[in-house]
DNA sequence: TAAATAGTGTCTCTGAGACATTATATT
DNA sequence: AATATAATGTCTCAGAGACACTATTTA
């Protein structure tokens, strides 16, 4: 990486770069506000969830938001991101992953004024209850599949605020796809799990598993996906005790977990 | 999608939502200044090349940049970045394609002050020359592999101004996947092509092209891929002259068109 | 032993890699 | 005819889908 700049030739007079930046002002161009919006999500009790926020103030008062934040000068909005997702599930060490999903600056998105968000996903095993908010605001996780993403199919569904069911749309894809070819599945498991914890997860998400049968061959198959220990699961009510594994250190699944029911048809008009 | 939602009951001496959106201020929070940066690909005499800006002031003074520029209130960063790319492309009727990349805000990523970045990513079919900037500074395609994306490889590499390396190097990985599972490559060529030249659009973006056998049986055997005409292209130096297509109305790619040299091996450490 | 869950074996089909062969043009 | 490029045919192998079968536990 190029971090020496100062290398060019300067003429006597020519201003240096020191200089410039010294004398320099970002003039008065108007500023857009920056905040950061999570989806975070995790697998309670088999349920794919995310955890929304109930707005207590003015605008959307009574809907249901992403949790977020505005971006601090001398941060990045990962930091942000970070800094948010700890406040809000109340876990200071989170052990699961976070990545950048996409920024969302449609004009009117927010009606208090310009305001630019960087969205991002967060992937966490079973999270505790979040804790209820100071402004009085409630916070709990939901059913993905409960919330209006693609038409109204369901009545008693949580009206969202903002852009946020486009959010939404775009981040279930991405942990959707996401786990297609990756090993993020196992951020949604605890340090150990056994193959049909972990193919629970692939259920949760896509709303079908894998063949069971099938779903064993790829994954062990997988060089560096899941590693097996010598321990099982004690389990309490009837069936075969499963082997509990541990994630291994690839982070890429080549080729990809199939999700089922997409039949391997054609690309499509998008 | 929910768009109203002033459905909330409202006690007599509460604040409704549009005298509290009348009272409201933004604060005097500190803003960041927020820019689109363009990486710009299209494939010239065979070459994968990226549009660079020299820089003709401080910061960077005489470095190369991504084009881009401020985004103004009342426009999506998308908007920024399509006009962006009319200026520096100097082409009014951009027939290519733009997508957001990613964010970029790392604290120092601009020695000016708290600048974000939202970075896009264009494909175009062969470019004309850039227009030079009224600022007196150069403005050139360059080779992609002539850039030291990965190291210092080129000694006559152009040095590379702020964060773009790093930009870059995550928008040429955007394109290189997104022609794996997509129709992208088709961007990257004229109106009607033929199949050779479709596949030296893979050898350009890739540095290795598919087997020539393989490569025509999954681009006539993926539906929608591509149309066949009737014509063939004439051919100024011997062989046989190939029929020309013209690209279908299919988007992904499934199963994707996959990379040469990369082994089918299990997922590695990132 | 019945029920429940975990785990194995195997047939088949799709699609990609490799590479030999045929087709159609110019000089 | 020689050369050059386009297009086809075919053998093989990896890996996914489907599903029958075996294993290990509790009630």
């Amino acid at each position: 990486m190029t971090t020496k700049h100062q290398s060019e030739n300067q003429s006597p007079g020519e201003q240096s770069e020191a200089e410039f930046l010294a004398s320099y002002s970002m003039g008065d161009y108007e500023r857009p506000s920056v905040t950061v919006d999570l989806a975070i999500f995790t697998i309670r009790d088999g349920v794919f969830s995310v955890l929304l926020i109930e707005r207590g103030d003015h605008p959307f008062k009574g809907h249901w938001a992403l949790p977020g934040g505005f971006v601090n000068p001398k941060e990045s909005t990962d930091s942000a991101a970070w800094r948010e997702l700890a406040e809000e599930t109340g876990v200071e060490q989170f052990s699961g992953h976070l990545e950048q999903l996409r920024t969302y600056s449609e004009p009117g998105r927010d009606p208090r004024g310009w305001v630019i968000s960087v969205a991002h996903v967060a992937f966490a095993p079973n999270l505790p209850d979040p804790q209820h908010g100071d402004d009085a605001a409630d916070a709990r996780w939901w059913a993905v599949e409960d919330l209006n993403l693609d038409g109204e199919v369901n009545p008693d569904a949580p009206p969202l605020a903002f852009d946020h069911v486009e959010i939404l749309r775009d981040a279930v894809e991405r942990v959707r796809s996401k786990i297609e070819y990756t090993t993020l599945a196992t951020e949604f498991v605890g340090e150990t799990f056994t193959l049909p914890e972990l193919r629970r997860v692939y259920l949760a998400v896509w709303g079908a598993a894998p063949d069971l049968a099938n779903f064993r061959r790829k994954v062990i198959k997988t060089e560096g996906f899941v590693e097996a220990t010598t321990e099982k699961r004690t389990v309490e009510a009837g069936g075969r005790p499963p082997l509990l594994y541990r994630k291994g250190d690839a982070t890429t699944l080549q080729p990809a977990m199939l999700r089922p029911g997409t039949d391997p048809e054609p690309g499509e008009q998008g």
